[in-house]
DNA sequence: ACTTTAAATGAACGATCGTTCAAGCTATAT
DNA sequence: ATATAGCTTGAACGATCGTTCATTTAAAGT
């Protein structure tokens, strides 16, 4: 004796998402993802808690979006450090037509909040060294194969890689003029501290 | 037959810049401009026309203060190549305790910002360029002084080095345990492409 | 068919947003 | 001393913010 609720979780989160990816947290109101998500804020404040809530979601569906593909990379059969080298200029090259910024999501987030919202905060930052971690086993296996210099840790590489994607992301938007991205994509893998 | 306004442009300015660089365009209100700055509405838009207004002057102010800083290193009688890094030890290293935010305001505005904001982006957009041109000249000077591979450019270096830093900045707020931040700086220095 | 129960709705709340402006105040010129 | 010019003040504006909840709708159980 009940009713399902009727609306979509998983294309709602991913609306909400592409929302606060494009605007930013404080950028985002209530009425905006209203809109976006087609519903109404008492459906919203009944699924998600509140504004924090739909976040919280988007944060997570957004790093799990980013693990998904590069467990799909992976699939294809590619060497470690191919779908390595893939996964990165999907971030970075694909980000810049086909996403709502450029810039990652979580990045943004990180750059963009305070003290003041301490778990969203934390959440981003948690999501960000789940994907570093995934970068971490791939490096190892790319070490294995002679593929990558293990001069430095295969944790020190992967921290190395979210920098040098941070630091691409966001200067991509700060230039007018398009940048030959996938091309220093190829450099960076190509020099120290990978080879 | 007039009257001087009694604030000081400049520290009211100063104080503007700390408090968006820590909150952001979006997250500062009016209301928190009026306690940090100790000025009454009226006399804000009086001097700066709107909220947009402010936040173009601490653009402007901020990437100011930046090349005054570069001045500043490069008047120390430092080779070009220790200057710049001395440069980027100050914004990365320092900014880590005594600043806003780790992360570089005008990274954070691009970030944050989009085309809804187009002059304000505009100004963030050409205040970062400008820093990177300084760079460029002093790469330029290490490159004349053998210090400095010629294999790229003067200006694909500092380009180069402006994701460096942007990527350092934003990672250093994601990291709850320390860095090695000027480890990792002199080591950027001492390979590929600088060396 | 009827009852039950939970989901969906959207008007409305108090708070806060960016901004305005009439009134007050004070330094300067006469 | 007085008049004048213009900076300073802060109450108040309409808009929008995040959020609530009484009401309506409709699917599931009998």
């Amino acid at each position: 004796m009940s009713k399902k609720p009727k609306f979509e979780r998983e294309q709602v989160i991913a609306n909400a998402t592409n929302l606060y990816w494009e605007k930013g947290y404080h950028g985002t109101s209530m009425r905006n993802l209203q809109d976006a998500i087609d519903m109404r804020p008492g459906s919203i404040y009944a699924e998600f808690g509140n504004k924090d809530g739909v976040f919280k979601a988007s944060l997570e569906f957004y790093a799990q979006a980013a693990i998904a593909q590069l467990n799909k990379i992976k699939a294809d059969g590619l060497s470690p450090l191919e779908a390595l080298k893939a996964f990165v200029k999907h971030a970075v090259v694909d980000s810049q037509h086909n996403a709502p910024s450029s810039v990652c999501m979580l990045a943004k987030t990180i750059a963009e909040l305070t003290e003041e919202h301490e778990e969203l905060l934390t959440v981003a930052k948690q999501a960000l060294k789940s994907v570093e971690h995934q970068f971490a086993l791939l490096i190892e296996q790319a070490q294995e194969a002679q593929a990558v210099s293990s001069q430095k840790s295969a944790s020190e590489l992967a921290r190395f890689l979210q920098i040098q994607i941070t630091g691409l992301r966001t200067y991509a938007k700060t230039s007018d003029e398009p940048l030959p991205l996938a091309q220093m994509i190829d450099d960076l893998f190509e020099h120290y501290p990978f080879q």
